[in-house]
DNA sequence: CTTATTTTTTACAATATTCTTACAATACAT
DNA sequence: ATGTATTGTAAGAATATTGTAAAAAATAAG
Protein backbone atom coordinates (compact mmCIF):
# COMPACT_ATOMS: atom_id res chain seq x y z
CA UNK A 1 0.00 0.00 0.00
CA UNK A 2 1.16 3.54 -1.03
CA UNK A 3 1.40 5.67 2.30
CA UNK A 4 1.33 9.17 1.56
CA UNK A 5 1.70 12.29 4.22
CA UNK A 6 -0.22 15.26 4.38
CA UNK A 7 0.87 18.02 6.09
CA UNK A 8 -1.41 20.90 5.69
CA UNK A 9 -2.71 22.47 8.31
CA UNK A 10 -5.80 23.83 6.51
CA UNK A 11 -8.22 21.00 7.30
CA UNK A 12 -10.97 21.43 4.12
CA UNK A 13 -7.33 21.32 1.56
CA UNK A 14 -6.50 18.36 3.79
CA UNK A 15 -9.36 16.31 3.54
CA UNK A 16 -10.26 17.19 -0.27
CA UNK A 17 -6.03 15.77 -0.84
CA UNK A 18 -6.79 12.70 0.86
CA UNK A 19 -9.95 11.80 -0.65
CA UNK A 20 -8.30 12.54 -4.21
CA UNK A 21 -5.45 10.05 -3.30
CA UNK A 22 -8.04 7.37 -1.59
CA UNK A 23 -9.55 7.57 -5.44
CA UNK A 24 -6.49 5.84 -6.76
CA UNK A 25 -5.81 3.65 -3.93
CA UNK A 26 -2.95 5.42 -2.07
CA UNK A 27 -3.43 5.86 1.74
CA UNK A 28 -3.14 9.22 3.03
CA UNK A 29 -2.89 10.38 6.37
CA UNK A 30 -2.76 13.80 7.53
CA UNK A 31 -1.03 15.96 9.68
CA UNK A 32 -1.56 19.60 10.62
CA UNK A 33 2.16 21.05 11.93
CA UNK A 34 5.60 20.86 11.28
CA UNK A 35 6.90 18.68 14.15
CA UNK A 36 4.50 16.87 14.40
CA UNK A 37 5.62 15.66 10.69
CA UNK A 38 9.22 15.62 11.05
CA UNK A 39 8.49 12.94 14.36
CA UNK A 40 6.07 10.85 11.60
CA UNK A 41 8.57 10.75 9.00
CA UNK A 42 11.48 9.73 11.22
CA UNK A 43 8.98 6.99 12.71
CA UNK A 44 6.81 5.73 10.07
CA UNK A 45 7.44 4.71 6.51
CA UNK A 46 6.05 6.64 3.97
CA UNK A 47 6.38 6.58 -0.15
CA UNK A 48 5.75 10.36 -0.45
CA UNK A 49 5.37 13.61 1.54
CA UNK A 50 3.14 16.20 0.38
CA UNK A 51 4.62 19.38 2.41
CA UNK A 52 2.75 22.77 3.04
CA UNK A 53 5.25 25.86 2.79
CA UNK A 54 2.85 27.52 5.52
CA UNK A 55 2.94 26.12 8.83
CA UNK A 56 1.66 26.72 12.70
CA UNK A 57 4.62 25.87 13.57
CA UNK A 58 7.84 25.67 11.60
CA UNK A 59 7.56 25.96 7.78
CA UNK A 60 7.41 23.37 5.05
CA UNK A 61 11.36 24.19 4.51
CA UNK A 62 12.51 24.00 7.81
CA UNK A 63 11.16 20.29 7.72
CA UNK A 64 12.60 19.99 4.97
CA UNK A 65 16.21 20.50 6.07
CA UNK A 66 15.30 18.02 9.25
CA UNK A 67 14.30 15.46 7.51
CA UNK A 68 16.78 15.60 4.90
CA UNK A 69 18.94 12.53 5.58
CA UNK A 70 15.72 10.70 4.99
CA UNK A 71 15.09 9.28 1.10
CA UNK A 72 11.55 10.44 0.93
CA UNK A 73 10.26 11.82 -1.97
CA UNK A 74 8.45 15.80 -1.34
CA UNK A 75 6.20 17.88 -3.36
CA UNK A 76 5.66 21.19 -1.59
CA UNK A 77 2.75 22.77 -1.16
CA UNK A 78 2.14 26.48 -1.06
CA UNK A 79 -0.54 29.35 -1.73
CA UNK A 80 1.96 31.46 -2.85
CA UNK A 81 2.78 33.07 -6.13
CA UNK A 82 6.57 33.59 -4.96
CA UNK A 83 8.81 32.28 -7.35
CA UNK A 84 11.53 32.47 -4.35
CA UNK A 85 9.59 30.06 -2.71
CA UNK A 86 9.61 27.68 -5.32
CA UNK A 87 13.72 27.47 -6.01
CA UNK A 88 14.22 26.90 -2.29
CA UNK A 89 12.65 24.48 -2.31
CA UNK A 90 14.07 22.86 -5.45
CA UNK A 91 16.79 23.65 -4.27
CA UNK A 92 16.49 21.59 -1.01
CA UNK A 93 15.61 18.66 -2.82
CA UNK A 94 12.13 18.97 -2.98
CA UNK A 95 11.27 16.78 -5.94
CA UNK A 96 8.10 19.24 -7.09
CA UNK A 97 6.64 21.92 -6.41
CA UNK A 98 2.80 23.18 -6.75
CA UNK A 99 0.82 26.03 -6.27
CA UNK A 100 -2.40 26.19 -4.86
CA UNK A 101 -5.45 26.03 -5.73
CA UNK A 102 -4.51 22.78 -7.92
CA UNK A 103 -6.46 20.14 -9.69
CA UNK A 104 -6.91 16.91 -8.03
CA UNK A 105 -6.14 15.37 -11.37
CA UNK A 106 -2.59 17.63 -11.27
CA UNK A 107 -1.77 16.64 -8.01
CA UNK A 108 -2.37 13.14 -8.71
CA UNK A 109 0.18 13.21 -11.77
CA UNK A 110 2.75 14.46 -9.96
CA UNK A 111 2.34 12.20 -7.57
CA UNK A 112 2.50 9.41 -9.63
CA UNK A 113 5.56 10.90 -11.51
CA UNK A 114 7.47 11.14 -7.99
CA UNK A 115 6.64 7.89 -6.98
CA UNK A 116 7.52 6.54 -10.90
CA UNK A 117 11.32 8.09 -10.45
CA UNK A 118 11.40 6.74 -6.81
CA UNK A 119 10.43 3.37 -8.27
CA UNK A 120 7.76 2.57 -5.39
CA UNK A 121 4.67 2.79 -7.96
CA UNK A 122 3.62 -0.77 -7.87
CA UNK A 123 2.71 -1.74 -11.52
CA UNK A 124 0.55 -4.73 -11.30
CA UNK A 125 0.05 -7.58 -13.90
CA UNK A 126 -2.91 -9.95 -13.58
CA UNK A 127 -3.13 -13.44 -15.38
CA UNK A 128 -6.55 -15.00 -14.25
CA UNK A 129 -5.97 -15.70 -10.67
CA UNK A 130 -2.86 -14.76 -10.68
CA UNK A 131 -1.26 -11.47 -9.43
CA UNK A 132 2.30 -9.60 -9.50
CA UNK A 133 3.04 -6.59 -7.71
CA UNK A 134 6.62 -5.57 -9.73
CA UNK A 135 7.15 -3.11 -7.10
CA UNK A 136 7.09 -5.26 -4.20
CA UNK A 137 8.06 -7.98 -5.72
CA UNK A 138 5.27 -10.54 -4.79
CA UNK A 139 3.28 -12.61 -6.99
CA UNK A 140 -0.26 -14.52 -5.22
CA UNK A 141 -2.50 -16.49 -6.51
CA UNK A 142 -6.23 -16.46 -5.88
CA UNK A 143 -5.06 -14.35 -2.57
CA UNK A 144 -2.34 -16.87 -1.52
CA UNK A 145 1.27 -15.53 -2.03
CA UNK A 146 3.55 -17.60 -3.54
CA UNK A 147 6.87 -17.21 -3.69
CA UNK A 148 9.14 -17.24 -6.42
CA UNK A 149 12.41 -16.45 -6.84
CA UNK A 150 13.96 -13.27 -8.30
CA UNK A 151 14.77 -15.29 -11.82
CA UNK A 152 11.75 -17.25 -11.75
CA UNK A 153 9.53 -13.77 -10.91
CA UNK A 154 12.03 -11.75 -14.10
CA UNK A 155 11.28 -14.76 -16.04
CA UNK A 156 7.19 -14.71 -15.21
CA UNK A 157 6.94 -11.21 -15.59
CA UNK A 158 8.82 -11.31 -19.17
CA UNK A 159 6.11 -14.10 -20.34
CA UNK A 160 3.09 -11.78 -18.68
CA UNK A 161 4.54 -8.76 -20.83
CA UNK A 162 5.04 -11.14 -23.83
CA UNK A 163 1.59 -13.14 -23.58
CA UNK A 164 0.61 -14.89 -26.55
CA UNK A 165 3.72 -14.60 -28.07
CA UNK A 166 6.45 -16.84 -29.21
CA UNK A 167 9.38 -16.73 -27.44
CA UNK A 168 12.67 -18.41 -27.83
CA UNK A 169 15.10 -19.81 -25.57
CA UNK A 170 17.74 -17.24 -26.96
CA UNK A 171 15.11 -14.49 -26.39
CA UNK A 172 14.80 -15.48 -23.08
CA UNK A 173 17.92 -16.19 -22.12
CA UNK A 174 18.79 -12.48 -23.62
CA UNK A 175 16.18 -10.18 -22.20
CA UNK A 176 16.01 -11.93 -18.74
CA UNK A 177 19.10 -12.99 -18.18
CA UNK A 178 20.79 -10.43 -20.10
CA UNK A 179 23.26 -12.20 -21.73
CA UNK A 180 23.57 -13.73 -25.27
CA UNK A 181 23.56 -17.68 -25.63
CA UNK A 182 26.49 -18.95 -25.31
CA UNK A 183 26.35 -23.02 -26.44
CA UNK A 184 23.60 -25.06 -25.22
CA UNK A 185 22.14 -24.81 -21.90
CA UNK A 186 19.37 -25.81 -19.67
CA UNK A 187 18.95 -23.01 -17.73
CA UNK A 188 15.85 -21.58 -19.24
CA UNK A 189 14.08 -24.88 -19.43
CA UNK A 190 14.98 -25.73 -15.55
CA UNK A 191 13.45 -21.89 -14.54
CA UNK A 192 10.27 -22.49 -16.86
CA UNK A 193 9.57 -26.13 -15.23
CA UNK A 194 9.48 -23.83 -11.97
CA UNK A 195 7.26 -21.20 -13.15
CA UNK A 196 4.89 -23.81 -14.57
CA UNK A 197 5.00 -26.15 -11.16
CA UNK A 198 5.16 -22.97 -8.65
CA UNK A 199 1.77 -21.43 -9.79
CA UNK A 200 0.29 -24.53 -11.68
CA UNK A 201 0.67 -23.22 -15.22
CA UNK A 202 0.63 -26.58 -16.99
CA UNK A 203 -1.84 -25.81 -19.69
CA UNK A 204 -1.00 -22.31 -20.39
CA UNK A 205 3.03 -22.13 -20.06
CA UNK A 206 3.52 -24.15 -23.34
CA UNK A 207 6.32 -25.74 -25.03
CA UNK A 208 6.57 -25.15 -28.81
CA UNK A 209 9.03 -27.95 -29.67
CA UNK A 210 12.27 -26.91 -31.36
CA UNK A 211 11.06 -23.28 -30.68
CA UNK A 212 10.84 -21.96 -27.28
CA UNK A 213 7.59 -21.61 -24.77
CA UNK A 214 4.75 -19.21 -25.02
CA UNK A 215 2.22 -18.49 -22.23
CA UNK A 216 -0.94 -18.18 -23.77
CA UNK A 217 -3.56 -14.77 -23.26
CA UNK A 218 -6.19 -15.43 -20.55
CA UNK A 219 -9.23 -15.29 -21.93
CA UNK B 1 7.39 4.24 -43.81
CA UNK B 2 8.54 2.93 -40.41
CA UNK B 3 10.53 5.50 -38.86
CA UNK B 4 13.42 4.20 -36.08
CA UNK B 5 14.63 6.89 -33.63
CA UNK B 6 18.21 5.68 -32.90
CA UNK B 7 19.52 7.14 -29.88
CA UNK B 8 23.33 6.30 -29.15
CA UNK B 9 25.82 8.12 -28.85
CA UNK B 10 29.00 5.49 -30.42
CA UNK B 11 28.49 6.91 -33.96
CA UNK B 12 29.44 2.89 -34.90
CA UNK B 13 26.90 1.51 -33.51
CA UNK B 14 24.33 4.00 -34.53
CA UNK B 15 25.27 4.01 -37.64
CA UNK B 16 25.61 -0.24 -37.98
CA UNK B 17 22.25 -0.41 -36.37
CA UNK B 18 20.87 1.95 -38.84
CA UNK B 19 22.13 -0.29 -41.79
CA UNK B 20 20.72 -3.09 -39.96
CA UNK B 21 16.66 -1.56 -39.88
CA UNK B 22 17.58 -0.19 -43.49
CA UNK B 23 17.65 -3.38 -44.54
CA UNK B 24 14.26 -4.59 -44.02
CA UNK B 25 13.17 -1.30 -45.31
CA UNK B 26 12.68 0.59 -41.65
CA UNK B 27 14.00 4.33 -41.60
CA UNK B 28 16.86 5.06 -38.90
CA UNK B 29 17.37 8.14 -37.91
CA UNK B 30 20.43 8.76 -35.58
CA UNK B 31 20.83 11.01 -32.35
CA UNK B 32 23.54 11.27 -29.84
CA UNK B 33 22.37 13.22 -26.97
CA UNK B 34 19.29 12.45 -24.94
CA UNK B 35 18.03 15.77 -24.71
CA UNK B 36 18.27 16.39 -28.47
CA UNK B 37 16.12 12.97 -28.25
CA UNK B 38 13.52 14.28 -25.94
CA UNK B 39 13.12 16.98 -28.65
CA UNK B 40 12.59 14.98 -31.54
CA UNK B 41 10.01 12.50 -30.18
CA UNK B 42 7.80 15.14 -28.86
CA UNK B 43 8.14 17.26 -32.14
CA UNK B 44 7.93 14.31 -34.86
CA UNK B 45 6.25 11.05 -35.51
CA UNK B 46 8.11 7.54 -34.40
CA UNK B 47 7.10 4.06 -34.78
CA UNK B 48 9.71 2.71 -32.13
CA UNK B 49 12.50 4.41 -30.09
CA UNK B 50 15.95 2.51 -29.63
CA UNK B 51 17.69 4.48 -26.68
CA UNK B 52 20.83 3.66 -25.18
CA UNK B 53 21.17 3.64 -21.58
CA UNK B 54 24.36 5.52 -21.57
CA UNK B 55 24.42 8.77 -23.09
CA UNK B 56 26.22 11.86 -23.05
CA UNK B 57 23.86 14.56 -21.19
CA UNK B 58 20.93 13.14 -19.67
CA UNK B 59 21.11 8.56 -19.35
CA UNK B 60 18.08 7.17 -21.49
CA UNK B 61 16.26 6.19 -18.25
CA UNK B 62 15.52 10.00 -17.82
CA UNK B 63 15.06 10.26 -21.34
CA UNK B 64 12.27 7.87 -20.82
CA UNK B 65 10.49 9.22 -17.76
CA UNK B 66 10.21 12.34 -19.82
CA UNK B 67 8.69 11.42 -23.15
CA UNK B 68 6.68 9.11 -20.91
CA UNK B 69 3.60 10.70 -21.54
CA UNK B 70 3.83 9.92 -25.66
CA UNK B 71 2.89 6.64 -26.46
CA UNK B 72 5.84 5.21 -28.33
CA UNK B 73 7.72 1.84 -28.10
CA UNK B 74 11.15 1.81 -26.68
CA UNK B 75 13.83 -0.81 -26.44
CA UNK B 76 16.65 0.28 -24.46
CA UNK B 77 19.90 -0.93 -25.37
CA UNK B 78 23.04 -1.10 -23.10
CA UNK B 79 26.45 -2.67 -22.40
CA UNK B 80 25.91 -3.01 -18.55
CA UNK B 81 24.81 -6.71 -17.39
CA UNK B 82 23.30 -5.11 -14.47
CA UNK B 83 20.02 -6.70 -13.94
CA UNK B 84 18.90 -3.15 -11.88
CA UNK B 85 18.96 -1.84 -14.92
CA UNK B 86 16.96 -4.17 -16.41
CA UNK B 87 14.01 -3.66 -13.81
CA UNK B 88 14.37 0.18 -13.57
CA UNK B 89 13.79 -0.16 -17.64
CA UNK B 90 10.81 -2.34 -17.62
CA UNK B 91 9.38 -0.65 -14.83
CA UNK B 92 9.33 2.63 -16.88
CA UNK B 93 7.63 0.82 -19.01
CA UNK B 94 10.23 0.14 -21.85
CA UNK B 95 9.09 -2.52 -24.41
CA UNK B 96 12.32 -4.36 -24.40
CA UNK B 97 15.57 -4.67 -23.71
CA UNK B 98 18.79 -5.62 -24.99
CA UNK B 99 22.19 -5.95 -24.28
CA UNK B 100 24.75 -4.89 -26.04
CA UNK B 101 27.16 -6.55 -28.26
CA UNK B 102 23.91 -7.97 -30.10
CA UNK B 103 22.80 -9.53 -33.25
CA UNK B 104 21.89 -7.30 -35.55
CA UNK B 105 19.10 -9.89 -36.59
CA UNK B 106 17.91 -10.22 -32.86
CA UNK B 107 17.56 -6.73 -32.69
CA UNK B 108 15.34 -6.82 -36.15
CA UNK B 109 13.42 -9.80 -34.22
CA UNK B 110 12.87 -7.58 -31.17
CA UNK B 111 11.64 -4.35 -33.34
CA UNK B 112 9.09 -6.78 -34.98
CA UNK B 113 7.93 -7.94 -32.12
CA UNK B 114 7.48 -4.57 -30.61
CA UNK B 115 6.07 -3.17 -33.75
CA UNK B 116 3.29 -5.70 -34.42
CA UNK B 117 2.48 -5.35 -30.58
CA UNK B 118 1.80 -1.69 -31.24
CA UNK B 119 -0.48 -3.05 -34.02
CA UNK B 120 1.95 -1.49 -36.49
CA UNK B 121 2.58 -4.77 -38.44
CA UNK B 122 0.52 -7.89 -39.01
CA UNK B 123 2.04 -11.56 -38.07
CA UNK B 124 -1.20 -13.11 -39.19
CA UNK B 125 -1.84 -14.94 -42.28
CA UNK B 126 -4.86 -16.33 -43.79
CA UNK B 127 -6.04 -19.21 -46.01
CA UNK B 128 -9.73 -19.80 -46.11
CA UNK B 129 -10.62 -21.01 -42.77
CA UNK B 130 -7.14 -21.37 -41.84
CA UNK B 131 -5.60 -18.87 -39.77
CA UNK B 132 -1.85 -18.89 -38.95
CA UNK B 133 -0.30 -16.46 -36.42
CA UNK B 134 3.22 -16.42 -36.64
CA UNK B 135 3.95 -14.84 -33.80
CA UNK B 136 2.45 -16.96 -31.73
CA UNK B 137 3.21 -20.02 -33.50
CA UNK B 138 -0.62 -21.28 -33.67
CA UNK B 139 -2.72 -22.61 -36.42
CA UNK B 140 -6.35 -22.67 -36.22
CA UNK B 141 -8.69 -24.06 -38.65
CA UNK B 142 -12.87 -22.36 -38.22
CA UNK B 143 -11.46 -21.17 -34.86
CA UNK B 144 -9.97 -24.81 -33.40
CA UNK B 145 -6.67 -24.80 -32.92
CA UNK B 146 -4.79 -27.25 -34.97
CA UNK B 147 -1.18 -28.43 -33.96
CA UNK B 148 1.61 -28.63 -36.16
CA UNK B 149 5.09 -30.13 -35.46
CA UNK B 150 7.80 -27.22 -36.55
CA UNK B 151 8.50 -28.64 -40.03
CA UNK B 152 4.94 -28.69 -40.45
CA UNK B 153 4.51 -25.20 -39.28
CA UNK B 154 7.51 -24.05 -41.30
CA UNK B 155 5.99 -25.71 -44.70
CA UNK B 156 2.53 -24.45 -44.39
CA UNK B 157 3.90 -20.93 -44.06
CA UNK B 158 6.36 -21.72 -46.75
CA UNK B 159 3.19 -22.67 -49.13
CA UNK B 160 1.27 -19.42 -47.59
CA UNK B 161 3.96 -17.11 -48.58
CA UNK B 162 4.02 -18.78 -52.25
CA UNK B 163 0.74 -19.82 -52.83
CA UNK B 164 -0.08 -20.78 -56.61
CA UNK B 165 3.23 -21.23 -57.10
CA UNK B 166 4.78 -24.99 -57.90
CA UNK B 167 7.69 -25.49 -55.90
CA UNK B 168 10.21 -28.74 -56.62
CA UNK B 169 10.84 -31.00 -53.50
CA UNK B 170 14.27 -29.41 -53.81
CA UNK B 171 13.27 -25.84 -53.19
CA UNK B 172 11.25 -26.96 -50.44
CA UNK B 173 14.65 -28.95 -48.28
CA UNK B 174 16.42 -25.96 -49.03
CA UNK B 175 13.85 -23.24 -48.23
CA UNK B 176 12.41 -25.25 -44.84
CA UNK B 177 14.74 -28.14 -44.39
CA UNK B 178 18.02 -25.72 -44.66
CA UNK B 179 20.26 -27.75 -46.61
CA UNK B 180 20.65 -28.83 -50.09
CA UNK B 181 19.29 -31.91 -51.09
CA UNK B 182 21.08 -35.04 -50.95
CA UNK B 183 19.88 -38.47 -52.61
CA UNK B 184 16.32 -38.92 -52.99
CA UNK B 185 14.05 -39.09 -50.44
CA UNK B 186 10.32 -38.85 -48.84
CA UNK B 187 10.70 -36.72 -46.24
CA UNK B 188 9.11 -34.01 -48.00
CA UNK B 189 6.01 -35.96 -48.98
CA UNK B 190 5.27 -37.22 -46.14
CA UNK B 191 5.11 -34.13 -44.43
CA UNK B 192 3.12 -32.72 -47.52
CA UNK B 193 1.02 -35.66 -46.44
CA UNK B 194 0.65 -34.66 -43.12
CA UNK B 195 -0.50 -31.00 -43.75
CA UNK B 196 -2.65 -32.05 -46.01
CA UNK B 197 -4.31 -34.56 -43.44
CA UNK B 198 -4.26 -31.86 -40.12
CA UNK B 199 -5.62 -28.87 -42.44
CA UNK B 200 -8.10 -31.06 -44.79
CA UNK B 201 -6.09 -29.47 -47.73
CA UNK B 202 -6.61 -32.90 -50.00
CA UNK B 203 -8.15 -30.67 -52.93
CA UNK B 204 -5.91 -27.59 -52.16
CA UNK B 205 -2.30 -28.56 -51.90
CA UNK B 206 -2.45 -30.28 -55.23
CA UNK B 207 0.55 -32.49 -56.53
CA UNK B 208 2.01 -31.83 -59.62
CA UNK B 209 3.78 -34.96 -60.84
CA UNK B 210 7.26 -35.52 -61.40
CA UNK B 211 7.38 -31.62 -60.12
CA UNK B 212 6.80 -30.76 -56.78
CA UNK B 213 3.89 -29.52 -55.16
CA UNK B 214 1.67 -26.28 -55.35
CA UNK B 215 -1.09 -24.70 -53.07
CA UNK B 216 -4.01 -23.58 -54.95
CA UNK B 217 -4.58 -19.65 -53.92
CA UNK B 218 -7.74 -18.94 -52.45
CA UNK B 219 -10.17 -17.35 -54.81
C1' DC C 1 33.21 -18.17 8.27
C1' DT C 2 29.16 -20.66 8.25
C1' DT C 3 24.51 -21.30 6.71
C1' DA C 4 20.82 -20.70 3.69
C1' DT C 5 19.15 -19.64 -0.72
C1' DT C 6 19.36 -19.39 -5.47
C1' DT C 7 21.17 -20.72 -9.78
C1' DT C 8 23.30 -23.85 -12.78
C1' DT C 9 24.84 -28.24 -14.13
C1' DT C 10 24.27 -33.07 -14.67
C1' DA C 11 22.10 -37.27 -15.64
C1' DC C 12 18.44 -39.80 -16.98
C1' DA C 13 13.43 -40.54 -18.07
C1' DA C 14 9.61 -39.25 -20.85
C1' DT C 15 7.99 -37.23 -25.14
C1' DA C 16 7.80 -35.56 -29.49
C1' DT C 17 9.47 -35.15 -33.97
C1' DT C 18 11.64 -36.62 -37.96
C1' DC C 19 12.92 -39.96 -41.01
C1' DT C 20 12.95 -44.60 -42.96
C1' DT C 21 10.74 -48.43 -44.60
C1' DA C 22 7.40 -51.04 -46.91
C1' DC C 23 3.68 -51.42 -49.53
C1' DA C 24 -0.62 -49.60 -51.78
C1' DA C 25 -2.51 -46.47 -55.00
C1' DT C 26 -2.14 -43.62 -58.81
C1' DA C 27 -0.34 -41.60 -63.01
C1' DC C 28 2.06 -41.99 -67.30
C1' DA C 29 4.19 -43.84 -71.47
C1' DT C 30 4.37 -47.15 -74.87
C1' DA D 1 -3.74 -52.65 -71.25
C1' DT D 2 0.60 -53.28 -69.03
C1' DG D 3 4.76 -52.10 -66.94
C1' DT D 4 7.33 -48.47 -64.84
C1' DA D 5 7.78 -44.54 -62.25
C1' DT D 6 5.84 -41.63 -59.01
C1' DT D 7 3.16 -40.47 -55.10
C1' DG D 8 0.04 -41.70 -50.88
C1' DT D 9 -0.11 -43.79 -46.50
C1' DA D 10 0.69 -46.21 -42.27
C1' DA D 11 3.67 -47.89 -38.87
C1' DG D 12 7.62 -47.98 -36.47
C1' DA D 13 12.73 -46.97 -35.76
C1' DA D 14 15.99 -43.45 -35.00
C1' DT D 15 16.87 -39.09 -33.40
C1' DA D 16 16.30 -35.03 -30.99
C1' DT D 17 14.02 -32.38 -27.62
C1' DT D 18 12.02 -31.56 -23.31
C1' DG D 19 10.70 -32.87 -18.35
C1' DT D 20 12.38 -33.79 -13.88
C1' DA D 21 14.97 -34.64 -9.82
C1' DA D 22 18.97 -34.10 -7.44
C1' DA D 23 23.70 -32.69 -6.81
C1' DA D 24 27.15 -29.05 -7.43
C1' DA D 25 28.35 -24.32 -7.77
C1' DA D 26 27.58 -19.67 -6.98
C1' DT D 27 25.59 -16.06 -4.39
C1' DA D 28 23.59 -13.85 -0.54
C1' DA D 29 22.62 -13.56 4.36
C1' DG D 30 23.72 -13.93 9.14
Amino acid sequence: MTRILIVEDDENIAKTIKAAVAVVGYEGYICGNGLEAVELIRREAWDVALLDVNLPDIDGFEVMRRISSRDLPVIFLTARQNVLDKVNGLRLGAEDYIVKPFEALELLARIEVVLRRANKLSSRLAYGEIEVDTASHTVTKNGKKVSLTPKEFDLFVFFLRNADVAVTRERLLSAVWGYEFEGESRTVDIHVQQVRKKLGLYDSLVTIPKLGYRLEKKE
